[in-house]
Formats: structure tokens, C-alpha cells, sequence
DNA sequence: GGTTAGGGTTAG
């Protein structure tokens, strides 16, 4: 059992009395007494150790020269080498190495359907099992010859062993691809699929490549990973392959990815940086790949084997009918239907011809819904149909895209889901990615540092400086009597006033009413949960929503008062157990206390007071009965909970209680009359001062003489056109106010993007702390509702 | 444990 390294006549040899046996004719069947098994390493893979120093290692090797009498077939194989073996073999032995194999057993390979190598591998374990090795001469030294073949080591020295961690590639000229072989590759791309899903698990890539051979080969890969495919952007750049293996189809030689394959694409123009794109952090790359990538990249140059043609056009040169490629930034999209989605890109340069417009519902679109005029003639909507949908699903707004193989069509066509006359529009152009991925249609996403992107962020700031010139120029105070520009906001305050500018508001003495023309520049807090407040309509105090995770602590101090508890004469008490199929509810028997009176009534359940529950239990009770009081035992007696916690549970609304006004206890509940038992009722009964949920938010606004803090409080709920109530309990109005801010002040947009908004100011005077030295001028905004953002994403004009 | 695809336009 050892790895015996050969070195010419000096070194161990393999003995004389073995005879050799091709791999191609190894089968389940082979006698292995007295046979050599010869092949070149072509993939070492790591050293696994499991427990105690039992070691696995997993190789590939390869015939090398079949003697005459074996098959092309099946000339890979896997070979398994156990034990100290295993060890000594990952120090010493290289890929590219050729070894010779004695002492061998031959099984079933677990891995032929995926790896599609030899249907048998070798297992080496034990005392008989042994490896000789001999490494191919060195590549020719620089002249003179320096080193004498008799300085090469015999022994296993630290060279080798450094050696073995940076294998050295072999790469195969295209031309030269013997059938079933496992084979390193570099090659021109000069055709190219995306990766698409395929019919099986993986993601299946298509390629066709050449090199100085001339000759093309097809490649096909599958990998389940997106991330472990070609990363190609272009026809010309450049793969280097590792581990494909030569397959005949059709009379034609292809490759197929294979066990331990990777791949790193490279640009192909002339002059540019080599920059590897690969999915792996650690991958070889030597100073001989770059100049390989050079030498391809100026053999391409010269040969003409790529079209001349730029595989990318601006939208600024898209003809009517005919296919493209469009390298562009998205702005927005949204699902039209289930095969068809609309992606609104730019790429920062004017299309002669109109352009589509697309009707969709705000609400369902991702990304700002409208933009400034300016921009919106630039703006492609692009249907993205079948296959591409689930892709386009995953993009985000801001992404840099290349699009293949768009196409561009006049006259316009009918989008799924709409009326004629919501999208027909004669004489404007339409882009379909259709479905399929013939012609290598597909989607990818470009890294920001791709030179295509940053030459198209440069056209992009270009026009967005521009953006801004207009908006200033275009812009209050010149316009402020106009009605030209188009306001995202309402006033129904009924003054009858002229609007003026801030620079004006802030001259003003406070206490005056005004109205702005402005847009908003920021605004706090920008998460707007904390907008959320609750206020005292006695003492006027403001205080945050406190959080689940101290309500929760709230609630288990509370269950740990134990103290024996006599309930007052008018409730009837009991277990009651938790509505739920969760198992750890059950066995939790919750003490309840019902109102006698209430019974008497026949709305026994219309109250429930509710003692030592947790919040979470809280909740889940609250989804079964309407009205849930939270108690504890306290001092023998039953008490309300903290006022840190709610008092009250309404279904999903909590409703608290003023710490400093109430003067709380559990006493009984008179509904005569009352058709529901509501939380001003709830509240009075039990002496709460009941606090009110509010929207507190502050502004910054900007016109084009100055900005101004201002407060979003009294009216925020008229503004949003939402409860602060409801804002509390349900996400759908709490994603209503962040949709509205995203339209008044769309986040990373420019000055242009951003709405003008008609607004109604009081002015008012605020105390400061140290008196009336400290006073200052605070302003709300009132009387004001947004519009909602309009239902098209269509140019306005 | 093992297949997928194997370039060559949707038909909105």
C-alpha cells in the first residue's frame, strides 16, 4: 500500500511480471491479480477525511495512448483510493500526472448517468493496492538548459507537495478532441444561449466556441446553479473550460460539462483588461491563461470570426421589425399576466420612433409608477413573454440588463388583460422578448463594472444633469400661477390664496396660513412604523407604539403574580382553551373571567377578561373573540395589566391606555343599549384614558428658493387617506403609506422624479425650554390629500 | 439517483 513516485532509471519501477489492461475493457467481471491499470490524472479531488485517519480521495484518470486493441469508448474512470493511500497520493501526485494502478478492485461506478465516465471504477484500499508515478517532463525550460534531468527529485520533496495544490492545466485544441475523453478547452464564443431552465433539474447553457483551429464546437452545460454558468455577455468574449468531456452527437463532436467542471469567461475585446468572470473565489488563473486570453482575443481580431456588427444597439438606432439586442438600466416593471410581464427600461438615449405605452394598475408595479416627462419619452416598455416572465419576476429596479434578441415591432400589438383601447396605439413601437430561447433570446443581468454599463451610466447621468436643469429652470417661482404643472397632492382648504415660496413662508410672522407649490426632499422617519404614535387627547403627550418584544415581557411579569385571587362578585370564572391546531397551546388551560351581566345579556363572549395568557396567546384568542381584556392577580385582587401593554385586544387592534390619566381598575361593564361593546365603552368602564394612534412624520420640502422642516401630524390621515388606526393593524395600510412616499419621493431618484405637491402651511409658535428666547416657528401641513398616484404609467402628455 | 439539450425566431 503506498504511492511509489517513478523517475527514469533511478526511482522504483513498476514491476515487470504486471501486465496492463486498457480501460476500456475493465468491466465488473476483469481479473485483477497481476494487471496494471495506466492513465493520466485529469481531476484530483479533495482529501476527505472521515473519523480516526480513514481518508478518501476521489480521482479521474484517463488513457493516455489505448493500445490498439481497446475502444475509444469509455476511456475516463473514476478511481477511489482509501486509507494512508488516499493521504500520501493528495500530497504527492498532481494532476496531469500519469499513474499506474496494481492492486485494484473493480466496482460499479455509483456516478456513470451523472458523470457519464466508466460504468466501473477502481478502488484501491489495503495492503496490496499501490500507485507508481510518473510525472511528464517539465515544460522546456528557458534556454540554456539549466536543469539536469538528475536533479529532478526522486523523493516526495516540499517542491512537490506545493506543486500538487497549483495543478497545471493542459488545454485542448478544438481540433484535436478524441471521443470520450475529459478535456480542458479555451474558446471564442460565437454563439450563445443564456442559461435556460431545462425539462430536467439543471439549467442548461448552450454554446457554440471556435479557436485558432477555426473549428466550431457545440458545448452544452448543465449545472443547477445559475451561478456556475458561463457568465457570457457577447458574442467574442472568451471561456476557458475545465473538465468537459468529448461527446460525438449527430456526427459531430460536442462537449459536455463533467465532474469537477468550471468555467471563466473573459472579454474579448483587444486592449481591455483580462478580467476573469467565474463563480468560484478560488480559481486557477496563471500568467500563461492571460496571455492564452490575449492571443485568442487579437487571433479573433484579425479572423474576422465574429461579426463586425456591435452585438448591441441603443435604442436611440432600433428600427422597426427587426431583432435586437438592448443593453439598458430597468426603471420599473409589473406582472401584466401570467405569461406576459412589462419591464420599463431606458438607456438614456431617444428612440425616433413613439414609443408603446402600457397601462397598468399602480399598486401592482415595482418601481417609481410615474416619471418626469422628460424622461418618460425615453422610456421602453418591453413584454416579456412565457419562459422570461419567471426571470423578469426576480430583476430589480435599477438593475443593468441586456436583453437579446428583442424584438421591435411597429403598429403595436394587443397586451393580455387589456382592452383594445387601453393598449393600441398605431404607429408606435413595440418591443416582445418572446418566448423561447431560440437566437439566444434571454435576459441577463450586467455588473455595474462591465464596460457596457459604465458607458451606459455615462449616457444616463448625461441626461439626468439635464433632468435637473429643466426641473429648476421649468419651475416655481416662474410657474408657480400656472396650472401647467401637474401636482401629486390637493388642497381642500377652501382659502383662496396664491401660492408663494418657501423663501417667502419663512419671512413670514407664524400664525399665518399658506400655500406652497414645492417637492419634497426628505422626509423622517424613513421607517414609517415609527411614524406611529400614540397620543393623549387630555394630557397631549406623544409616545412611541411600544414593540411585541416588551409587550411580550409585559404580559409574562404579569403571569408570574400567583397569588391566590378572589374575583369580584360579578364574573364568573373558568378555564378556556386556545382555538388552535398548534401543539404548544395545548395542555394550557387559561383562566377566564366572564361578566354576569353580560351572561345575562346573552353576550357572555362579547367580553373576555383573560389572565396569566402570554401575548402570543392574547393574539390567538383575540382572532375568536371580539373584546379581550388582558388581567393579573394583584394583591389578592384582579387587576388590569401595565399600561405599557394594551388593554384592550379588538381582533388585531390593541388599543392603550394614558399611564398619567387613567385611573384604572376592573370593574363591570354597562351595555344597556350599546348595540357592540367598543373600546371607548371598554375604556371608560375600566377608568382608562384611552390614548389615540396617530401619524407623526416630519418633511423636508424644497422649491427653487429654499427648503423647510415641516410636520406631517394633525392632517396625516386626511393626507395619506388612511387610519392611523388601521395603519396599526394591517400591513395593506401600512404598504399604502410607503407606496405614496415612494411616489412623492421615489428612494435614489432624482430632483426630476420627484412630484410637485400643492400644499396648505400653518405657521405656528412653539415654546422652547428655556423660554421666550428659545421660541420658534413650527409649520404642519393641513387640509392636503395626495392623489393617488394616477393608473398609467403613460406619458402624461 | 439521474435527466436535462443537442442554436436557427413569436405568432401575444
Amino acid at each position: 500500500m503506498s504511492v511509489h513516485l517513478l523517475s527514469g532509471g533511478t526511482g522504483a519501477q513498476v514491476p515487470a511480471h504486471l501486465t496492463r489492461i486498457p480501460i476500456s475493457l475493465i468491466s465488473t467481471s476483469t481479473n485483477s491479480k497481476d494487471k496494471i491499470v495506466k492513465g493520466k490524472v485529469v481531476h484530483k479531488g479533495p482529501l476527505v477525511s472521515g473519523s480516526a485517519d480513514s481518508f478518501i480521495l476521489k480521482i479521474i484518470i484517463q488513457e493516455e495512448n489505448p493500445p490498439t486493441n481497446a475502444s475509444t469508448q469509455n476511456i475516463s474512470m473514476n478511481v477511489v483510493l482509501f486509507g494512508a493511500l488516499a493521504k500520501s497520493f493528495s500530497q504527492a501526485v498532481n494532476q496531469e500526472d500519469v499513474v499506474v494502478a496494481s492492486g485494484f478492485t473493480v466496482g460499479k461506478s455509483p456516478t456513470v448517468h451523472k458523470d457519464k465516465l466508466h460504468p466501473c471504477n477502481l478502488l484501491l484500499s489495503g495492503g496490496d493496492a499501490c500507485i507508481y508515478v510518473s510525472r511528464p517532463p517539465p515544460p522546456p525550460p528557458p534556454a540554456p538548459r539549466s536543469l539536469p534531468a538528475s536533479k529532478r527529485s526522486s523523493a516526495l520533496s516540499t517542491e512537490d507537495s506545493r506543486a500538487a495544490k497549483t495543478p497545471k492545466y493542459t488545454y485542448a485544441h478544438l481540433d484535436d478532441l478524441k471521443a470520450g475523453s475529459v478535456v480542458n478547452v479555451y474558446g471564442v464564443v460565437v454563439f450563445f444561449k443564456q442559461p435556460f431552465k431545462s425539462r430536467g433539474t439543471d439549467y442548461c447553457s448552450i454554446l457554440k466556441i471556435t479557436d485558432k483551429s477555426n473549428k466550431m464546437i457545440g458545448c452544452t452545460i448543465f449545472c443547477e446553479k445559475l451561478e456556475d454558468h458561463p457568465k457570457i455577455f457577447q458574442v467574442g468574449d472568451i471561456v476557458r473550460m475545465h473538465r468537459v468531456k468529448v461527446q460525438v452527437f449527430n456526427n459531430s463532436v460536442s462537449l459536455v460539462n463533467t465532474f469537477g467542471f468550471s468555467v471563466v469567461t473573459f472579454d474579448g475585446a483587444v486592449g481591455g483588461a483580462v478580467e476573469p468572470r467565474a463563480s468560484s473565489h478560488k480559481f486557477s488563473f496563471s500568467q500563461e491563461d492571460q496571455q492564452t486570453v490575449e492571443e485568442l482575443r487579437s487571433w479573433t481580431a484579425s479572423q474576422a470570426v465574429i461579426p463586425s456588427t456591435p452585438s448591441a444597439i441603443p435604442l436611440s438606432a432600433v428600427q422597426p421589425r427587426a431583432y435586437f439586442n438592448l443593453t439598458c438600466q430597468l426603471l420599473a416593471k409589473a406582472p401584466i399576466d401570467t405569461t406576459c410581464t412589462l419591464l420599463r427600461v431606458w438607456d438614456g438615449t431617444r428612440c425616433p420612433h413613439t414609443l408603446l405605452k402600457v397601462m397598468v394598475e399602480p399598486n401592482v408595479t415595482e418601481g417609481p409608477t410615474s416619471f418626469s416627462t422628460e424622461r418618460e419619452n425615453l422610456i421602453a416598455n418591453i413584454l416579456v413573454y412565457d419562459n422570461h416572465v419567471e426571470f423578469a419576476q426576480q430583476l430589480k429596479p435599477g438593475a443593468f440588463l441586456r436583453i437579446y434578441n428583442l424584438r421591435s415591432i411597429p403598429g403595436s400589438s394587443k397586451v393580455p388583460g387589456l382592452t383594445s383601447s387601453q393598449s393600441e396605439e398605431t404607429d408606435h413601437l413595440a418591443f416582445h422578448l418572446h418566448g423561447g430561447t431560440s437566437y439566444g433570446r434571454g435576459i441577463r443581468v450586467l455588473p455595474e463594472n462591465s464596460p457596457d454599463v459604465q458607458e451606459l451610466k455615462r449616457v444616463i447621468e448625461a441626461f439626468q444633469e439635464d433632468e435637473e436643469l429643466l426641473e429648476i429652470w421649468s419651475t416655481p417661482p416662474e410657474s408657480l400661477d400656472s396650472e401647467a404643472v401637474e401636482c401629486s397632492t390637493e388642497r381642500s382648504c377652501g382659502h383662496d390664496m396664491q401660492p408663494v415660496t418657501l423663501s417667502e413662508v419663512k419671512q413670514s410672522r407664524p400664525g399665518q396660513v399658506h400655500h406652497v407649490r414645492i417637492q419634497l426632499r426628505s422626509y423622517e422617519p424613513c421607517r414609517l412604523y415609527q411614524a406611529l404614535k400614540l397620543y393623549c387627547s387630555k394630557c397631549t403627550s406623544i409616545q412611541d407604539v411600544p414593540d411585541d418584544e416588551l409587550l411580550a415581557s409585559v404580559f409574562s411579569e404579569a403571569s408570574k403574580d400567583s397569588d391566590p385571587c378572589s374575583p369580584p362578585p360579578w364574573v364568573l370564572s373558568g378555564p378556556v382553551s386556545l382555538p388552535t391546531d398548534s401543539p404548544r397551546f395545548q395542555n394550557r388551560a387559561l383562566s377566564v373571567h366572564l361578566s354576569t351581566h353580560l351572561l345575562s345579556e346573552g353576550k357572555s363572549k362579547e367580553l373576555l377578561f383573560l389572565m396569566g395568557s402570554t401575548l402570543e396567546e392574547t393574539c390567538q384568542l383575540a382572532a375568536s373573540y371580539p373584546n379581550i381584556v388582558p388581567v393579573r392577580s394583584s394583591g389578592g385582587r384582579l387587576a388590569l395589566l401595565d399600561l405599557s401593554a394594551p388593554f384592550l385586544f379588538r381582533g388585531r387592534k390593541r388599543y392603550y391606555g394614558c399611564k398619567r390619566c387613567s385611573k384604572a381598575a376592573v370593574s363591570e361593564l354597562s351595555v344597556e343599549g350599546a348595540e357592540v361593546i367598543d373600546e371607548k365603552m371598554v375604556a371608560e368602564a375600566l377608568g382608562v384614558q384611552l390614548l389615540q394612534f396617530v401619524l407623526l412624520m416630519k418633511l423636508e420640502l424644497q422649491d427653487a428658493t429654499d427648503t423647510l422642516d415641516v410636520f406631517l401630524w394633525r392632517h396625516a390621515e386626511s393626507f395619506f387617506s388612511v387610519s392611523a388606526e388601521d395603519v396599526a393593524a394591517n400591513q395593506e395600510a401600512q404598504n399604502s403609506i410607503r407606496q405614496t412616499m415612494d411616489h412623492l419621493c421615489p428612494p435614489g431618484g432624482s430632483v426630476g422624479q420627484r412630484p410637485w405637491l400643492d400644499l396648505c402651511l400653518t405657521a405656528y409658535r412653539v415654546e422652547g425650554d428655556g423660554g421666550q428666547d428659545q421660541d420658534q416657528t413650527c409649520y404642519q401641513i393641513c387640509h392636503t390629500t395626495v392623489i393617488r398616484p394616477s393608473s398609467t404609467l403613460s406619458d402624461p402628455a
